[in-house]
DNA sequence: CTCCTATCCTGCGAGC
DNA sequence: TGCTCGCAGGATAGGA
């Protein structure tokens, strides 16, 4: 489900949800066993730590405590809601109960999410923070030079290459087609191969898709929800994600669908080199 | 190294 | 209607 203009959406609506001031009661966890078992310490470290913020990093939300960080990543289906006493749900993982009784719900069906601690301090040693590639919001870190250098040499497909955490953190298989569409760049095109220029154009293009998608609130398939419970509608403003045999919104010619890096991937072999 | 494939898990929609 | 099949937004291990 989420990629980087979810999560940001899904960060901004948990941190206007809790305030400036709400402290942790208690955390209780239903099951322990995501993509990476759950810490089983992670409740007692948390009991009573004031909350003082939720920060994004790449596709993972980290909630600043007094006692560490609470690190979750939402994999294909993870979500965070207030749930009121009474609304329990299948594939509710955890509880986070706050002091002023209200309780945030933590729900991922496909397990494929994550909840991790963070000691203070840790982050920049953390192994699922380390080794992460800029920020693509960020002007200077995510520039034309740091893609073709990521690029060169390699025989690798395009979308694989900027799927690539890597090289650019937040782009996943939705924004990846639809920056790649923008830039009028074949996701098949191999990276080594990629010009200056056209470099230059898909650094910009990410950018703007991605801010474009946060403003919209997310894209809504399926059951993403933003924190509140509001759908995101950026899926309106799709050109080519999940669009394979309509026509292109540029030259009206089928467009095509394939497999490119294990995921499906639809472009238009016309408008896009 | 780089690149590709399979895999974790559940839900849902398409097709019969 | 009810069943089976294939596929799904992510990340990573392991093999070629």
């Amino acid at each position: 489900m989420p990629e980087l203009p979810e999560v940001e959406t899904v960060r901004a609506g948990l941190e206007r949800l809790l305030g400036r001031d709400a402290v942790i009661r208690a955390i209780a966890l239903q099951r322990g066993d995501l993509r990476a078992p759950i810490p089983p310490h992670l409740p007692r470290q948390l009991r009573g730590a004031a909350l003082t913020g939720v920060r994004r990093r790449a596709k993972y939300l980290l909630f600043d405590t007094s006692r560490g960080i609470l690190l979750s990543h939402l994999g294909m289906t993870g979500t965070w809601r207030l749930a009121p006493s009474g609304d329990e749900r299948p594939h509710d993982h955890c509880y986070l109960h706050l002091v002023d009784g209200r309780r945030l719900a933590f729900r991922d069906p496909r397990r494929f999410g994550l909840l991790d601690l963070v000691e203070l301090g840790g982050e920049a040693r953390h192994p699922r923070l380390k080794d992460l590639g800029p920020e693509p919001l960020d002007e200077l870190a995510f520039s034309v030079d740091h893609l073709l250098r990521c690029c060169r040499g390699r025989k690798q497909a395009l979308k694989p290459v900027i799927m690539d955490q890597h090289v650019v953190v937040g782009v996943g298989n939705i924004y990846a087609q639809e920056a790649l569409f923008r830039a009028q760049i074949r996701p098949t095109r191999p990276a080594g191969r990629l010009t200056r220029a056209e470099a230059t154009a898909l650094v910009a293009h990410i950018r703007t898709v991605l801010a474009e998608a946060i403003a919209a609130g997310g894209s809504t398939i399926s059951d993403f929800r933003q924190a509140g419970g509001d759908g995101g509608y950026f899926q309106h403003n799709f050109q080519v994600y999940d669009r394979a045999g309509l026509p292109c919104a540029v030259c009206s010619t089928p467009l095509h669908g394939a497999v490119v890096g294990g995921r499906g991937t639809t472009w238009c072999r016309r408008c896009q080199r």
